[in-house]
DNA sequence: CTTATTCTAGTACGCCGTACGGAAATTCCG
DNA sequence: CGGAATTTCCGTACGGCGTACTAGAATAAG
């Protein structure tokens, strides 16, 4: 056997080849699929039913190939979990250059990227693990750095000024979502968990152990949820992270 | 059959008896290990061999039981895993009262979030899924709000700090984490991974189609590593978070 | 001692990711 | 045109996971 194909299953590792410029090889048995549509199904399916259904099978399943045929496309599932990632960061939408308001400029990059977690709330929890970057995040990532730049910080601060912008927006975005479940809640699989989370606090409620608990939890029954609490808090990240030191 | 026992396996959920005041049944084979021991172990394996080393056999074998036997002790895996993330919240070291500083204490606060996320680095990943508070993790955000109280927010907006914050400290240490790794690495399961990710980055950097990034990467390469950007980043975060609406 | 109750743990089931290898499809070369 | 080489397709199978079921062991009560 000569080489193995660009993602091919049996190399360990072949690095110079993952996000390939991937140039069709003439020989052999021209492929059925493509690694952009397996990925794009294994969205779908992590979109409608959570990262947990994103299973081989499933995805298989979906697109109507036997389980193991999407080894010649990807390597492994969690190679394809990156793949999902960054296909999903090919949507954030942004202009070529920054405008040169860096600040209105950084409030529109954190509002596109709630926006695309929103629309795959599998996101925020996907995120956090991975550090490798593809070419659409690199893309985010150079774009984010250029809007950076007038800021007055160093290169380091703003690197660590993006990646914590980028947690801020997902830590918020798992908030909104989980208060959102809750509210609508009860027709999920586990009902009687959540009544019994929240008869649990409201027991704590009321006994006088934990005061400012009790308050805080009533607060947040009576007021329906602030529309644009996401924007004033982003306007507060945005001057912490970049006040100069 | 009578009763189930408190964290009994067949009901599908014992709301009431989740997290329990747990009165010994006075009939009946005595246990021959307890909640605590067994979580205890589960959080000793974590921080040894990672959160995918916990798993319903390890944790049984190194205490010696059979694997069916934990069941009697916790109703599944995931429960156990909320029953880990409020063990290690009761290492949380704080004063029973705020001093009165409300930044200093909320400093404070956050120090140990970071201190208790360090000593269990898996911690940062298993926080952002659950939403349930056990008596623990209860504790602190009790104390949180307390320190809060004086701030000059309104409940809600109390909550959203607290919740924000530790998002912020989890993508921190995320963050240090992962920079610790990478700079040890090599030693790992996946070293060529490693390597292909960094000759990626190098061809990019190379390259003049992202100027940015280079500097960033190169920057970063040559900077050993801020000592106290957690500090300094976290005063803005404070300032940010808690400024006056 | 009998009986009710509770905990222990072996066995087994249905999932998962994926290694392996033969069959099928295509191009290259003689 | 006819092998040979190469690549993809995918059925089978293996080990590991969470956990349902259940028989049996250990204890307390009557």
């Amino acid at each position: 056997m000569a080489r193995t194909s660009a993602a091919g299953r049996s190399a360990g590792v072949d690095p110079e080849a993952l996000w390939p410029t991937a140039e069709r090889p003439r020989r052999g048995r021209p492929p059925a699929y493509s690694r952009a549509e397996i990925t794009a199904e294994a969205v779908a399916l992590a979109d409608a039913e959570g990262l947990g259904a994103v299973t081989m099978r499933a995805v298989a399943a979906r697109i109507g190939a036997g389980t193991m045929s999407l080894y010649s496309y990807v390597p492994n599932k969690e190679t394809l979990l990156e793949f999902m990632i960054d296909q999903v960061s090919g949507d954030h939408r942004m202009p070529r250059e920054p405008s040169g308001d860096w600040r209105a400029d950084l409030r529109q990059l954190a509002r596109e990227q709630r926006a695309l977690m929103r629309r795959h709330p599998w996101l925020p929890a996907a995120l956090p693990a991975r550090q490798t970057l593809g070419p659409n995040a690199l893309t985010v990532l150079e774009y984010a750095l250029a809007v950076l730049a007038p800021a007055g910080l160093d290169a380091r601060a703003r690197l660590e000024t993006f990646t914590l912008l980028t947690g801020f927006v997902a830590s918020h975005v798992s908030y909104e979502l989980a208060q959102e479940q809750a509210t609508v809640a009860a027709g999920r699989t586990s009902r009687e968990l959540l009544e019994a989370q929240a008869r649990h606090l409201r027991s704590v409620a009321t006994g006088d152990s934990y005061p400012h608990l009790a308050e805080a939890l009533t607060a947040a029954s009576q007021d329906p949820g602030d529309q644009d609490a996401f924007d004033r808090l982003l306007d507060r990240m945005i001057d912490g992270l970049t006040a100069a030191v």
